[in-house]
DNA sequence: CAGTTGTTTTGAATTACTCAAAACAATTGG
DNA sequence: CCAATTGTTTTGAGTAATTCAAAACAACTG
């Protein structure tokens, strides 16, 4: 029998657990996986998730990590962002709205406080009627060590996967 | 044999063959249909392109309007829009760098011109050392006809399809 | 109008994700 | 602490949107 099954008691207490508990589901192995995971590494892709849970409970399935994503987006104890180019990224950093700035070169992920406040970003000119509830910005540039590798253009390519993405 | 064949006379000179042109790409029967579809029908998706135009090209193929349109996106006379949740849409608007504001519920999209000239929004607080080359920002909320038929709340439901948007 | 280059067709493959049924585990309450 | 209930995960399959590659073909050049 693998690792996936009854969570152990140690886990059934803490903070993860809690968390998820708080939000109304239930406490299982994956989930704290998915969460310890999300918690060291944010923007983190579904696939990227399920490999690195898998190291400490090998018989979770891909489709477990979708759904655990799925339950935690939707008890919002997590985020996804999903840009352009990209698989969707999960985050854990919910409640305040902030942006992200990602790299054209590498795919690297960052959180960007919001700009202005919130009132500029989030009031757009003409709304054509449009009731606005959300502003979503997302920058997109060089990360700081595309920036040193793209003068020295020898380097290896590196577009849009999710590789050293943070 | 079908239409796709030999661009007709009448179209090789015009403002969208010019355009083509003008970008240092061939003008073909393919390309002046999706640039003229395009133009009536922005933020449409390949497949709706696809299907508009097979009506007046009927040998078009959904691999050729792909073709075209990384050649537009390529030669810069059309942008590509990835709004979380869709497949991608494409309008012949670019250069300026205008935003969107895209119906939760519907999935129309509209366009908007940058909030506050164009200094706030482009720039974030904490850049983490990345050099910021766009923003992008997309406004997420209920277009009019949505706005009244959600308060009438029997209606249909039309989430994230394409139908209906502009 | 022939040659060259670039484009489109045809056919297949891939990525990221979703759906559904059955097996199973976490909570509830006895 | 155990049984019932409810919710979760596994297993297996399917789908949407997009990409890749080779061969056929058409647009521009001289």
């Amino acid at each position: 029998m693998t690792e996936t099954g009854r969570v152990r008691a140690v886990e059934a207490s803490g903070l993860l657990a809690d968390s998820i508990r708080a939000s109304g589901l239930k406490v299982t192995g994956p989930r704290l996986a998915v969460l310890r995971v999300l918690d060291q590494a944010p923007h983190s892709t579904a696939e990227r998730l399920y490999a690195t849970v898998r190291a400490e409970l090998p018989g979770t399935s891909l489709q477990a990590v979708y759904g655990v994503l799925a339950a935690f987006t939707g008890a919002g104890i997590a985020r996804k962002i999903e840009p352009a180019g990209s698989p969707a990224l999960f985050e854990r950093r919910v409640g305040d709205n902030h942006h992200h700035i990602v790299c054209t070169r590498c795919s690297a992920v960052h959180d960007v406080d919001c700009a202005v406040g919130e009132s500029p970003c989030l009031t757009p000119s003409n709304t054509s009627g449009f009731t606005v509830q959300t502003a979503e910005v997302t920058y997109w540039g060089l990360c700081p060590d595309c920036q040193t590798s793209t003068l020295t253009a020898l380097s290896t390519p590196a577009p849009l996967s999710n590789e050293g993405a943070q």
